[in-house]
DNA sequence: CAAAAACTTGACGTATTGGTCAGGATATGA
DNA sequence: TCATATCCTGACCAATACGTCAAGTTTTTG
């Protein structure tokens, strides 16, 4: 579980080789992670992805949990990020649009990672800390309160906010997820910039024009 | 890959005993698939949740390939059924709205089948046939063409009915594969009736009363 | 220019895996 | 009852996995 620290470093001149080849591993990880899971990704495998010998690797990461869960980190701050898109001090649409915005970026520039945490997802979310499930709750718990606030304010229909987050969070992360399911379905080989432009207006479309007041 | 069958099985005078095993077998493996994808799943799990020794589970499948396969074909058809409720001769409210509960309800009463679809979907579906693939484009082709109807007989607002679909499917489909996220956003330990309704519920509520013309 | 720290790596060791097999148990049917 | 087909299973095997380690090389530092 723990295993040993790769080294003390407590001098650390110069952490440039290490953080070259950490991002390279971690680089080559996610998504092997994110195509075959935890048990069904090989440390050799990462390793000959990222060019290093699989020693080297240990070097770095003491175990294949350990690079397991610094991606899990690193892709819960990629959901903050995209969250903090829905703020109070913003109106209604200019937040959600952006939301959608940023979510489906991320679909398209970072697949891998989105198809990472879906991973874990699946699994039930084993190998995340109570702290980060805390985390989780409590920066959901944030958006709904927005969203509560402006259905107060008459600046959006009376809905759930928890499953319209859901429904947010869902679509948007599914043209990442299931790439290939969406490309079948459009009679496309991948997706393009034209897809996701299009995604974008539709659920904005479907999603924005009917829970805004004003039409 | 193919391994020999195994048995000939030309008088097959009382099937039961290899229904009922098999039946176990594919039981247990799809909810071990469905959690730990299917390099992360040991055949000796398999059997152990299947109360069977392992050797006799590879008296009914050859390989662990063979039982993977066998699930996909099963889960395929599960996704013809929900998606036969878009039919032309229907109204667009009440065909989509059967469409949500009938999705939904899968979600919930086959959660494992659900979460194993979309396991081999982040995948990129390398376990489905040629075949497969392209009876999924038709399906969704032709139901693309039903809504594309209902647009013409102004009986639904202009809409990209690619996107639309995969909305749905997207939304649906996420009570089961992340029903953890979920459960986490609605803050209940794990998701039950009364929240499966108000997901139908708010659902309906955004997608149809936008996208059908008469409010 | 040493000495020390940081980095690299081929060659293991132990545990586990998917899959095999030979021989036995059980059921069927004439 | 006996022959045949079906079903069951403990013991086994080759391949491969994660992780270790000792013996290096390279870089930094005093």
């Amino acid at each position: 579980m723990t295993g040993k620290q790769p080294p003390p470093s407590q001098p650390k001149p110069d952490e440039r080789i290490r953080d070259r080849n950490e991002a390279k591993i971690l680089k080559s990880a996610v998504e092997l992670f994110s195509r075959k899971g935890f048990d069904g990704t090989r440390i050799s495998e990462i390793a000959k992805a990222s060019e290093l010998p699989k020693a080297n690797v240990y070097y770095y990461f003491a175990t294949k949990e350990a690079i397991y869960t610094r991606l899990i980190e690193r892709v819960l701050v990629g959901w903050d990020i995209a969250l903090e898109h829905i703020h109070p001090d913003r109106e209604p649409r200019d937040a959600l649009s952006a939301y959608i915005d940023a979510k489906l970026t991320y679909s398209k520039n970072h697949a891998s990672e989105s198809r990472f945490f879906a991973n874990e997802m699946l699994r039930g979310g084993q190998f995340m800390s109570r702290k980060q499930i805390r985390h989780m709750k409590e920066i959901t718990r944030e958006r709904v309160r927005v969203i509560e606030g402006w259905i107060e304010d008459g600046k959006m229909v009376r809905i759930d906010p928890h499953h319209f987050l859901i429904m947010l969070w869902a679509t948007t992360q599914f043209y990442a997820d299931f790439s290939n399911v969406a490309a079948v379905s459009l009679e496309k080989k991948r997706l393009g910039a034209a897809e996701f432009e299009a995604a974008r207006a539709t659920l904005v479309e479907i999603v924005l024009n009917n829970c805004l007041p004003t039409k």
